[in-house]
DNA sequence: AGATGCTTGACAAACCATAGACAGAGGAAT
DNA sequence: ATTCCTCTGTCTATGGTTTGTCAAGCATCT
């Protein structure tokens, strides 16, 4: 996927003559050519938000053109706060593979799940999380992630303790990316929640994670959250959309019910959208009203493009 | 990393004249020079914090400036505890820490989260993350949050949506900092979980995040597990401790069933404490078994240090 | 013709640095 | 109490660099 010069500016919030200037003067990003002009890929987009993060909080264009974008990201995050005798420890770390098989991008953290290992797990989640755009994380390590670990739990294989382990190591790696990209005069912003008495995370933590990885606003209020709270809060951040996880695995009535206020209650000019639907019987409710289903993250992809080009 | 000017400035709240006086008229710090200008290093800008605490509690720079970081470090304990003493003296005799911090380090992200401004929040937050150590994140910053948000849904002033944003917040940088701190060879490890049906997960949060930062390790296992599950867990990791939130605020007597199995099962060589109780009755049913019950933070604090961390 | 994009050159605003000045706070001495 | 005096945050003046934005001129496509 190629964005053109103007797809890039309202993605990132840089203004046209600034993405040519950081190109010209520091070699910031080098986007291919064809005979319309500038093509930017999906990595320079992410390069060119973690620079202007950066310089937000600080720092000088000139000298962050230079760096690699896992130095950016170190410089993001709060690796820079602590690592008083950590040195050593990244000094021990074997070089990165550059392309890691892609079949068994998930076998190391599996192993090490399987052996109990929070620490090892952890390492390598990280290593993963540092080398994929937020895409490619949760095409190709979360979403796996999270089904071979169901499948090895039906098959015996892995105890509730190790499933509640990956969970975890995942949950937080994801926060801390989410963390990563959120930035504050975003094109269009999205809220996201569960209706009340649904409490499975992981969906709407996925798409955080990709709404904020594509330059959105997003504003994310966890799981159980009341009819009357998801639209007043809708109001107050004058939301695009508003994002609703709801599996209805349990307690499937109330959460409807839920929901069916929110679409009586919530402006028209506020989108809805409800993802992670695992019954037909509940999809089909929901396809009645004016909320849109979203089946799965290639669909939600193509309508957070469709918000992020929008404005 | 190294920050430039602009960056130590946005990160300590101090003036970039400020900054340059310190060092012209005190040497308070000196920065790395390049051709553009000055660059902190990470221990310049902890220390440069150090500073700026000091001298809010009435010191004055010029004294400050001579002073090692080690130095000021027990400066500012010092003068915490003795300014926690006068003011408990001068309030009778209430040495409840409920309101005893200020919520000075609070009062702009909890603006933020008023406003419903979720990027600006979180900005916030990592600004405080990245300055203070995992004791201050904890007592400072964590658990005022958690508490003044409380009273202000109490009051009326706040609406649920804004609980679950700042508690997703909240939630969000813990699990990146417990990440940072997370090592692989630590004296003894923490095994973290809650039991059946007891789904408040900041407790065992909060103590994986001092955990980790005195240099334990920590296996964090996320909220309702089985009492098997928790002992095979504990075994498979030969885990020092498990530790055990439980505020048995819903649900109390399947959580308890479940915590009697654990404390049945678990072999003896493995300590279990207990976090988190709300109720004096819940308290007085734990203390009857072997369990040990963590009253707050210091407590828990001494022991961590006993099995093995390092503040 | 009207968009759109590219390059190049120019320029004002913002940044960083140094050195010195200034004013208010507070301590010490009279 | 009053008068110094020091401390300290902020401001000014000056000079060099960096950086965002604009305009002019050209090319391409609809």
């Amino acid at each position: 996927m190629l964005y053109p010069i103007r797809a890039v500016a309202k993605l990132t919030g840089l203004s046209i003559d600034t993405l040519r200037a950081w190109e010209r003067r520091y070699g910031a990003v080098e986007p291919q050519r064809d005979d319309r002009g500038r093509l930017y890929s999906e990595s320079d987009v992410r390069r060119l938000h973690l620079l202007r993060t950066a310089v937000e909080r600080g720092h000088a264009i000139g000298r962050l053109a230079g760096l690699s974008d896992g130095q950016l990201k170190d410089l993001l995050s709060y690796t820079a706060t602590v690592n008083e005798g950590r040195e050593a420890l990244a000094a021990g770390v074997a070089p990165t593979p550059r392309r890691a098989v892609r079949p068994a991008l998930i076998q190391g953290v599996m192993a090490s799940i399987e052996r109990f290992d929070y620490a090892a797990a952890d390492r390598e989640l990280a290593r993963l999380g540092a080398l994929l755009s937020p895409r490619e994380l949760v095409h190709q390590v979360a979403q796996p992630l999270m089904l071979h670990i169901g499948d090895e739990w039906h098959a015996g294989r892995l105890g509730i303790a190790q499933e509640h382990m990956g969970s975890s190591l995942l949950r937080n790696l994801l926060g801390a990316l989410v963390r990563l990209y959120v930035r504050n005069d975003p094109p269009a912003t999205l809220l996201l929640t569960t209706p009340s008495d649904e409490r499975h995370e992981f969906g709407i933590l996925l798409a955080a994670m990709l709404a904020a990885g594509g330059g959105l606003g997003i504003v994310y209020l966890g799981t159980d959250l009341p009819a009357e709270e998801i639209v007043k809060a809708a109001g107050r951040t004058s939301a695009g959309a508003v994002v609703l996880g709801m599996t209805g695995s349990e307690e499937a009535k109330k959460s409807m019910g839920c929901f069916a206020q929110v679409v009586r209650e919530l402006p028209e000019s506020t989108e809805l959208w409800v993802g992670g639907l695992k019954s037909e019987e509940l999809a089909k409710e929901v396809k009645k009203t004016r909320a849109l289903v979203i089946e799965d993250f290639p669909a939600l992809e193509k309508h957070l493009i469709r918000l992020g080009a929008q404005f």
